[in-house]
DNA sequence: TACATTAATCGTAATATTGCAATAAATAGT
DNA sequence: ACTATTTATTGCAATATTACGATTAATGTA
């Protein structure tokens, strides 16, 4: 089929995969390298930084506006990006809280496993 | 195409993007918080916890097993899960290093945007 | 040995993602 | 108004992902 079934997983569940899967591609990884590493918004040059078309660079910015990660000004007659910390901060929370949990087993003699 | 260009990429970007992509998807996620808190290995329970066909469920652990986030071992005629605690903390790891680069704007009065 | 139980794999269908050329839209400068 | 520059959008092709029924494989039990 091919379509995720959301409505049997949690909120969190869902919020945490959505999450993920805009980090899930290396282009999108290297953009948000690229907009820290500049440390003020760079605009179009993220095109010959990356070496990807246009229009798929465009592409991967427009999921990353979609959450909200990054956001962008019209300067001039370019585009001007910088991540939005706010959001940053909350997808950093997001993967905190989700890896903080305890993950210890109980030991357990019945158990050989693990 | 269709087709990541992962040489395009640095090391990190793609090794993080594929991090990622494994927590990309709810029912992943679900298997997980399942073996966490179940505190030790469940095995098939899996299938009627989360609500998917025994063949999604079976494909699921399949890419958290090549990822090495979580260890099966065979249980009598059943099999039992496991998170695997250094796979976890090295991707902990992995996101938090990520995401503690200090993404602060310089003050630039010349930049009107963000 | 025959049968039941459990999990992996295969095959297939539906949908999503990635990438790019071509085009459109929007603005700056002449 | 015309042109150049920059970014978004459209349309398309190739590949990947998700889901599941059916089958297979492997083990435990009668």
């Amino acid at each position: 089929m091919g379509l995720t079934k959301t409505e049997i997983f949690s909120e969190k569940q869902n919020e945490l995969a959505s999450i993920a899967k805009v980090l899930a591609h290396p282009a999108r990884i290297a953009i948000l390298d690229a907009l820290i590493k500049s440390k003020q918004c760079i605009c179009g040059d993220l095109v010959t930084e990356i070496g990807l078309a246009q229009a798929t660079i465009s592409q991967h910015l427009k999921e990353l506006k979609n959450v909200e990660l990054i956001k962008g000004t019209i300067s001039g007659t370019s585009m001007c990006y910088c991540i939005n910390a706010e959001k940053w901060n909350s997808f950093q929370e997001a993967f905190r809280q989700f890896f903080n949990q305890p993950i210890e087993l109980e030991e357990n003699p019945n158990q050989n496993c693990c």
